[in-house]
DNA sequence: GTCCCTGCAAATCCTTTGCACTCCT
DNA sequence: AGGAGTGCAAAGGATTTGCAGGGAC
């Protein structure tokens, strides 16, 4: 296994993302790191969520909408993903133990993890929608 | 809304993605549609597949490997992925009813569907491991 | 005849990778 | 010094799209 040596891009990256409740994608991220390290690549922000990923320190997944995303939060949880406006926001874990208990009967394997997504509108958007429908 | 034509094409799309339950991304099944269509494009698959999704005639789902897979089963059910063989697995719905009513409470929005992705190692990829192991 | 659908190829988007150079230890 | 990390740019894979011709209605 190689040694990890400390940087400092990959230390702003760690701080970045747990700032963020957004979820956001590499480049998402990219965006707000420049702002500190100019000249940061993306190429290093993406070598850098996928070796913290790899490392269990921060979550990786997709949500369907073509790029994946990130999170700090590495405690399962569920996700509820805005079809609107691609918001996604973080829902509260008390489901989740219900949830990877009641699977563990009918699994053909060993299950290590699992990632719940519920897709809807979210509040906002569905405001946004009466008001303008009340043309 | 644009009218819909029939086409041979995306008849056979139809009828192969029914005929499999692997969940075939859109190239997979490019590959299999072939043998009835010598000529068929891959463009013309990634189309119908999108309309057929838009249409909520088959499902569509990414479960983090990269690219876009499709399942006749509109149904909500859920899915085992082997994280070693990266095949996909249906899961028993039994499980799903009672995971979608757990969540209309604290959700941040109306909630249309939901995915339920687990991961792990399938039972056959557990099965060569150990033997495997025994060296 | 009209409009939708196809095949083809180019374009686009997201992510990874090779290389020369820099930074950490 | 030695190896890991970086920036850059090119490569790679997945998906979409523009266009001219063919098919459905």
């Amino acid at each position: 296994m190689k040694a990890i040596k400390y940087s400092r891009q990959r230390e702003c990256i760690k701080t970045c993302l747990m700032n963020r409740t957004d979820h956001p994608t590499a480049d998402a991220l990219y965006l707000s790191i420049r702002s500190e390290f100019p000249n940061i690549s993306l190429g290093t922000v993406y070598r850098n969520l996928k070796l913290l990923a790899e490392l269990g320190e921060i979550t990786r997944f997709s949500c369907g909408d073509g790029s994946e995303h990130f999170d700090y939060t590495t405690e399962p949880h569920y996700h509820f993903v805005c079809k609107a406006c691609k918001a996604i926001y973080d829902l509260p874990k008390e489901l989740v133990r219900e949830n990877s208990e009641l699977l563990t009967e009918p699994a053909p394997g060993r299950v290590d993890s699992h990632a719940v997504f519920f897709y809807g509108e979210c509040d906002e958007c569905l405001k946004k929608q009466k008001s303008s429908n009340s043309s």
